[in-house]
DNA sequence: TCGGTAAGCTGACGGCATGACAGGACAAGT
DNA sequence: ACTTGTCCTGTCATGCCGTCAGCTTACCGA
């Protein structure tokens, strides 16, 4: 089932080779979060895994190819975000700790994986269905559990008809990740790191639940 | 004081001149439409517009810079986008129609330009002040006008005291650049163009007032 | 009208990245 | 030792980058 790692020219590769291929992707990363994506040349990875380009050929067919690599791992590692969301309250001091927990967690995770997230982000709103699959498969256990919890409140009658749920998830979850982008933006904006979270926890409680949290 | 237009190497660019730079932005900017920014080539916007490479690097001295250029001239033009918010209401029915107008606005200036605006993102998320810089130019009016009701909001007792006017502003006004940019990703989710607006000026609102808006 | 001067453009070139291929090195089984 | 298939690299044609010298064009004052 798991579809066996393969070199371009259609061989399989054996373990040496997905050792080449696992060190040039941990080399690509690294540059990514290093220099300007532009600027990312496929000689730069095969000199520092001390490789040479032609060897960076046989598993990926440019850069691009290989960001996506490593992105579909990422996402793949993505899933913990579910454990944020899923099953969670959001009434009483239970959704404010939800709300919060949320936001940390995200932050968290995108913090980690800045680097290949600005790219995926890039190639998702430059049009690319890889990207932009890609940027889905990793939000949506969020988006998901996020647009449940408000249809769920909207059937009881807590939030009004007219509100789209996964309207609002989706806008919820672009916002945190856009916050967690340029989290570097808002410290000359005056805002600092420790006083972001519980802004933001506040703005996703209101947006979910349409009222203030009770803390 | 309006800096005269130079070339790289100290000549001042007379009418000539500026013609064919100018034809150089526009051509790379429609370039940027077209092609991942990754791919976009010196020699090709020299190509589109009828010159050779030579030419672009006498008024740029790279495609980033150019870039900085034309997003130079466009945070221009974005103080349009200061109308939509200065001097506006944000209680009663007229802070439901702020809210769906700075939405629509931001939302339309976004689409206008989201070659050029995914670009900046990029510099901005990669670090680079330059393009940093020019990011908060453009959102500033905007920021500062949110942050500026929240502010008056509270100290009317409006709003919670712990509530910091900058990160909610920001993190909104985030939120609406990330949903601007990702606006396809959002019909992939079910949503609708027409349904995503009230939804966002619904969670403008609520960010703002802390309260839902009547309408 | 006629230089003189500065602006404007380009051909050409060394340097470097790309991407393809064929062939050599290596490991494992027989 | 020999075979087989994996793995890596030297090499090469191609194409873009970024610079420079030198040619053309426009403007201006005498």
């Amino acid at each position: 089932m798991t579809g066996q790692v393969r070199t371009v020219d259609g061989r399989v590769a054996g373990r040496r080779g997905q050792a080449t291929r696992q060190k040039l992707l941990d080399c690509l990363s690294e540059m990514l979060s290093s220099s300007p994506y532009r600027d990312v040349k496929v000689i730069d990875v095969a000199r520092k895994a001390g490789t040479s380009p032609a060897t960076f050929y046989q598993y990926f067919p440019d850069v691009e190819g290989a960001v996506l690599e490593i992105a579909e791992q990422m996402a793949a590692e993505g899933a913990e975000l579910t454990e944020l969301v899923a099953g969670r309250s959001w009434v009483g001091k239970a959704g404010w700790q939800t709300a919060q927990e949320l936001v940390e967690g995200f932050l968290e995770f995108w913090r980690r994986n800045d680097a290949i997230l600005r790219v995926v982000d890039l190639g998702a709103a430059e049009g690319d269905k890889r990207f932009y699959k890609l940027r889905m498969k990793i939000l949506n256990s969020v988006n998901n559990s996020l647009s449940d919890a408000v249809a769920e409140l909207q059937s009881k009658g807590k939030v009004d008809k007219d509100v789209n749920p996964a309207a609002v998830a989706g806008s919820l979850v672009a916002m945190l990740a856009a916050v967690a982008s340029h989290q570097k933006g808002f410290t000359s904006w005056g805002v600092k790191q420790a006083e972001l979270k519980p802004n933001l926890a506040l703005l996703v409680h209101l947006g979910v639940t349409g009222k203030k949290p009770t803390k």
